[in-house]
DNA sequence: TTGACCACTTGCATTTTGCAAGTAAGATTA
DNA sequence: TAATCTTACTTGCAAAATGCAAGTGGTCAA
């Protein structure tokens, strides 16, 4: 299905950037890839402190572009769990290759350290394990 | 050299889409590195019609972000060429993943095809070509 | 000297972003 | 059962960004 955003052009990087050029939409993407975030207060609490009425709008056009998907909280109707669907899971080699770009250009993030060590030695195992943790996660839950 | 843009975490995706994360800095990039593209009218050439002052505006972010790079023309100083720095050919690799999920995900592109082609059957190959020929490009205009 | 070209800049309207407060549904507690 | 709290938003409005269309200044060629 569709984004209701008309395409600039048929290029694809013109449509990945309609769906994903912004400065949040892929941040969201990376609390549901790497941070194990599923819920609303979560994607919330993270470091930029997005607004409320910009990730609404951000989960929601995700879920439009079957980037992520939802379900109501098993327990509690007041929660909704977000998770990412195999074409969502399908951005991360190139998160990777964003990351692994920043770990050479923007080296001295402190936070970013370990996870610069690890792209380093064996992406392919990141990877792996990124992958394997959104899989379980789904097990438990979904 | 730093952006004077405030960063919102050191998270390398935060301070990363810090720099890129908008609609047209990638496209712009795109044209600089698949499409041979070196001047300002070349760029508002581009099929998604970009507005003058956001063109202006993004090239002076870019090369202040030190991934691209100018020089007046040789023989018109009223034109100027625009190529990408080290920093910025070293997109590529995010950009041909970027193209790899689009070829799964946005299959119809049209004028995608022959790109999709080569991409499935030797990405490692695409890339040699992209680099080799903005090196040429920077051989004979640099 | 004039007209064309190129790379922008400018003023203003439109759209997007973001703040802060508010709302509705559901859950919990007294 | 009612009051309070939690969660996921929505809303109104201000600020910032985007983009249109016209304009500007420098350069070049005739």
């Amino acid at each position: 299905m569709k984004s209701d955003v008309q395409p600039r052009s048929d290029c694809v990087f013109s449509n990945v950037l309609d769906l994903l050029g912004d400065k949040w939409t892929l941040l969201v993407v990376r609390d549901l890839m790497f941070f194990g975030k599923h819920e609303y207060k979560e994607f919330l609490a993270s470091p930029e402190s997005i607004a409320t009425n910009i990730l609404s709008d951000r989960l929601k056009k995700l879920v439009i572009a079957e980037i992520a998907a939802e379900k109501t909280h098993p327990e509690n109707k007041s929660r909704k769990y977000y998770y990412l669907t195999e074409k969502g899971k399908a951005l991360l080699p190139m998160l990777i290759e964003m990351a692994r770009w920043g770990a050479i250009y923007l080296p001295d993030l402190e936070r970013m350290q370990g996870v610069y060590a690890k792209l380093k030695s064996d992406p392919g195992k990141v990877r792996a394990a990124v992958l394997r943790s959104l899989r379980s996660w789904e097990r438990d839950h979904i």
